[in-house]
DNA sequence: ATTCTAATTGCAACTTAGTTGCATTTAGGA
DNA sequence: TCCTAAATGCAACTAAGTTGCAATTAGAAT
């Protein structure tokens, strides 16, 4: 039994969980966020699906509908373009929070992290969902500036 | 006095303090944002300076300048447009949480919130900024829910 | 005040993520 | 197997933001 084959089944599993119809480029972009587990874009999907992809705008069409459902988020955005993520491991009132490093750009899921409640909002807002993005820099950029290694763009 | 007057000052300081030529675009933009004191796009700003707006080009490229030396920040991407507002009551490891609201889709700054620290984030990550994002219902929609009016779009 | 130069501006052309309209195909219930 | 609403693919489009370059200008040097 192939990993893939999991993956489908899962992404099926998910699909008929919310009442949506099982076509192959649900199947297939669902299954790809399912083992990739970190936000990609329209493209990356498209590559990773590469010669059998979708067409872009079935692949947009699709995310949206299963943001719609919940089954992915956009988790951010960043160079102008969309990353979406699955959400099988989000709590209703918030995601984990993302970290990107400052120096190589890179975004890395904190799924074990816990975004504290906020204490402090004014009298009217009643606050459904939390999001919290994170910058610094991460465990290999410092190890180059260690090493004494400039790394500048 | 002008109430315009008090703002050029500002935005006059503010760039002198960064070392920015004061040249006319750059003074009015800031003076735009520091009146606003919320989040625009440079579409909105040229809007505010019609008809005497700078070339959209140079709209960007002043804002770009501006965020470089932390007097602008891009608060959020909403529509695929970028909204930046002053960096005045920011702090260094973080602006104020933004609440946008799901049905109005009205953003609001929420400059009294603190962000709280975040515990549990896996060793290797250090942390710079961080910034967070709310959703949920603003007053307004609260009230015409209750009303009893549906304003579904 | 005048001169000089690097920085800034404006314009036009471009890039590209994402969208729209429409004809064709298909999932899945009857 | 039939049927229909839903989904797909394609091509054309939209619009935020970028790039290259020639003309202008802020502000330091003289």
């Amino acid at each position: 039994m192939k990993p893939t084959d999991n993956l489908h089944k899962k992404a099926a599993n998910l699909l008929v969980s919310c009442g949506l119809k099982k076509t192959g480029p649900r199947l297939a972009i669902l299954a790809v966020l399912l083992e990739a587990d970190k936000p990609m874009t329209q493209e990356q999907i498209a590559e990773r699906l590469d010669p059998a992809a979708p067409d872009k705008t079935t692949i947009y069409r699709s995310l949206m509908k299963l943001v719609e459902h919940n089954l992915v988020h956009l988790a951010y955005i960043q160079e102008r373009a969309g990353y979406f993520e699955t959400a099988h491991h989000c709590r209703a009132d918030q995601c984990h929070p993302h970290f990107t490093c400052v120096q190589c750009h890179e975004t890395h899921c904190l799924h074990e992290t816990l975004i504290p409640d906020v204490k402090n909002i004014p009298s009217g807002f009643i606050v459904q969902h939390r999001q919290l993005r994170l910058e610094g820099i991460c465990a290999d950029c410092q190890k180059l500036s260690a090493n004494g290694k400039d790394h500048e763009k």
